[in-house]
DNA sequence: GACATATTTAGACGTTTGTATAAATATCTA
DNA sequence: TAGATATTTATACAAACGTCTAAATATGTC
């Protein structure tokens, strides 16, 4: 399991922006705007998150569209139950 | 979903403790002396995941035991599948 | 090409983090 | 009480982090 993917998840920001792409994909600057800090630090989570892998980027014009990864969703859960799970994937 | 948790998580030494606490049940020092830094970084450590709550300690004597906090996890993986699963539980 | 919009990159700055050493606290044994 | 062992707390310091402003890059429109 990779370093970058846990440092990645813990910024409150960072988050609540897989939260945000949870609903649905969304740009970087529909991102930036729910949150009240500058655009620049918006995008400088966007990168950390694409850097762990768990976002992707697609090129729309102007826009950059970002999409959330579930697969690497699907190996953290794996890796807790796996790791720390005692019976709680039991009742899942 | 609390902050600490997921700040505690973010260090390497903190998961590699939690991952001997699956094991079994360790002392400070049992712990301890699995890493090359000094002892008080590691109790320093310790202290940071039992104040995320992702273990519990229990005085035996001069030892003071640490034990993992399982239903912690099981609040973890919950967090990410209902949030991030997709389908990451259905075959689980 | 020139200008506007969208986004990232660069550089700076204060805060947090991980580590170390030294001192403090707690328990056990004699 | 004195001394040994176990562990934490205090303090210091370099590295990493989150944020900012300003500049750079990319695309679209005129």
């Amino acid at each position: 399991m990779d370093d970058s993917l846990f440092r990645a998840l813990a910024d409150p920001t960072r988050r609540k922006i897989l939260e945000l792409l949870t609903e649905k994909d969304r740009t970087a600057g529909e991102i930036a705007e729910q949150f009240p800090i500058a655009f620049a630090s918006v995008s400088h989570h966007l990168g950390v998150l694409k850097a762990a892998d768990l976002v992707t980027t697609e090129r729309e014009g102007q826009f950059i569209r970002y999409r959330l990864n579930t697969t690497v969703f699907q190996e953290v859960v794996r890796y807790f139950m796996t790791r720390f799970g005692g019976e709680g994937d039991k009742h899942a």
